[in-house]
DNA sequence: CAAAAAACTTGAACGGGTTCATTTTTAAAG
DNA sequence: CTTTAAAAATGAACCCGTTCAAGTTTTTTG
């Protein structure tokens, strides 16, 4: 029985992460109390607080866990973008908003930025941040493979470019 | 006698908001408790929240009246600059930064700016907003006024070069 | 398998921001 | 100067995020 203890882990982060995203859309984040989102992952308030420091790391959890499905959502429209140029890049932008405010709603992604100006040196404020900058290098990227084919000019600069359309 | 109840009225907020100021930059915005500001104020914690929405708002309002003097020591600075140009900015710079930090500690500016972001419509942050908004419009007057005495090229675009700068 | 150690879970207790029924103070009316 | 009404002050009670001492479950050791 290769860790019976890691796989209950497991299960329990998973459905803390569960609980969470729909108190936090339903309800709302102050709304959400820790004793219904512990309550509804079938764990005592004590032991959310060994997976997590704290509410706001929760939420920013919870914002991380949306950002990586919305970079897949990304990577698979990356691999054979459409032809035309607005088409590719406008549609790039949608799948990430529209991604995003299924699972999200606007509170949250204030209240994340809100949280991670707070505490700026916290692991989970860095890995926010770092999914940030993964989601407009992949903007950069989407112009690269667009430059490739020849529908952009070669001479731009794709990574800036990718930047500020982000 | 015009108004007893007025005149205690202000007094008592004139004291809150000294108390806060020393308390948030002695201990800390979190640290600093509302119970402590109201001893230290001679009023009572109910009386306090007759005062300020929650704690947030004394925050915001703290920082509130240290930029409005800010603004007044940048005015003053502004009624006769150095005739050097570097010498104008960056003295006006260094007095917004100097007074500020003398009264605010970096935290305190984190926070206020993490509150406003996370409740955007409500009053207090709007006036924190329109502040901000101020400050950059000095920085902007300032390069007029050395337009006008030719210490700067008159083409140059002062109030977006305000922006900037600030 | 039993015993000991380690890892993890639990919920009651704590702390501090916020609310609210009550009391006190000031202003207005007679 | 009383009486009445309005405004404001008060602090005990409430709510909720967080902590921690005690109990339980899994793993390791002999």
């Amino acid at each position: 029985m290769a860790g019976l203890r890691a796989r209950q882990k497991a299960d329990r982060n998973r459905r803390i992460l569960e609980a969470a995203g729909a108190l936090f859309r339903q309800s709302g984040y102050d709304a959400a109390r820790i004793e219904d989102i512990a309550d509804r992952a079938q764990v005592s308030v004590g032991t959310f607080y060994n997976y997590y420091k704290n509410k706001g790391d929760l939420l920013l959890a919870t914002v991380a866990m949306e950002v990586e499905e919305v970079l897949d959502a990304g990577r698979s429209r990356l691999a054979n973008p459409p032809g035309d140029v607005a088409e590719a890049l406008t549609g790039l932008i949608r799948v990430y908003y529209d991604h995003s405010l299924n699972y999200l709603t606007k509170e949250m992604w204030r209240t994340a930025m809100s949280i991670s100006i707070q505490h700026p040196e916290t692991p989970f404020s860095r890995h926010y941040t770092e999914l940030d900058a993964r989601l407009s290098a992949q903007v950069s990227a989407m112009l690269r493979t667009l430059q490739l084919r020849g529908a952009v000019r070669a001479d731009m600069d794709a990574a800036g470019m990718g930047e500020i359309v982000f």
